[in-house]
DNA sequence: ACGTATAGTTGAAAATGTCAACGATTGAAG
DNA sequence: CTTCAATCGTTGACATTTTCAACTATACGT
């Protein structure tokens, strides 16, 4: 057998299991789409040293909308004290700068550099052009559709 | 202020960062709706003492389809000893077997014994019953095209 | 028959996740 | 004003999961 054909009959047999119930189980395909887009956007964020935890947490401190790490935490379903992993890493690279809450003095709102933005703007290109790889089966369409009816499922979104 | 009033706050501030960009990006939307899913899963699965995980390869195994733990490997995006490790604890409870591959004795047939099957049988219902939960904010169609979209995004599905 | 490649297994190392404690600060109650 | 319980960020311990490099047994092209 060459070894062309191997390739091809290695990806036959991985679709074989396609037809496997668990197939149409919505938290399956959610949880197999995440672990494919996961590697992908990985790999693409590498190149900045960033990874989805961490590029997601720049998003956030680049958002304007000055989120406290308790916030962030809720939001991205992780511990409190993985953000404070997550944000001393950028903090020391001059990605993000934390500064105490208006309010509530116990809270730190973290907020994105100059620098943490020029990044991020080079990052997100190399994020969505590693998404659209992903998502490459679906039309521009299909997409939008799908990201309304996951927003929909997260927050009730209209 | 009252304990309610603290919880309702507490809500709203957690939806305040819903008006992040990140929120647009669909690699986003599905890590943290599997996140969700995850917890909600597993919780549902405690009781017959599996986790997502053991479910899948569960499943698998008594999918009459005979998959290899290599091939379940690749399908659930898996390193191979990780199957190992879970085959191992499914096995011990007498839930699934190995069997030889009939063309290549190297490979292992994971097969689910009857044990298994009628465990998987109520473990599914309470899965089912906790995802229901879980898209509550979709009706019925709506999860039905959710389904399609990502199966298409997998498999380039019809 | 030989050499190369693959399936499963093992164990070690790295990364992640979970949890309980602590100081600083807040806000409510007296 | 003082007290008291609760919350935020932080730290460190511990468990779980991931990743990777060997190793044995088997398969297969040459």
């Amino acid at each position: 057998m060459t070894l062309e054909a191997q390739d091809e009959q290695r990806a036959a047999v991985k679709d074989r299991l396609v037809g496997a119930p668990i197939t149409q189980n919505v938290g399956f395909l959610l949880a197999k789409l995440h672990a494919v887009g996961s590697i992908v956007n990985n790999r693409a964020l590498a190149e900045f040293h960033l990874k989805e935890r961490s590029y997601s947490v720049l998003m956030l401190a680049a958002s304007g909308l000055e989120p406290t790490q308790r916030e962030m935490a809720d939001f991205l379903s992780l511990d409190p004290s993985q953000i404070v992993t997550l944000v001393d890493e950028l903090e020391k690279r001059k990605l993000v700068a934390r500064a105490p809450g208006k309010q509530d003095r116990r809270a730190r709102i973290v907020t994105a550099t100059s620098k943490g933005k020029e990044l991020l703007a080079q990052a997100a290109i190399a994020v969505q052009r590693a998404e659209a790889d992903v998502f490459a089966a679906l039309d521009q369409d299909e997409t939008g559709r799908l990201t309304a009816l996951l927003r929909k499922a997260l927050w009730g979104d209209a």
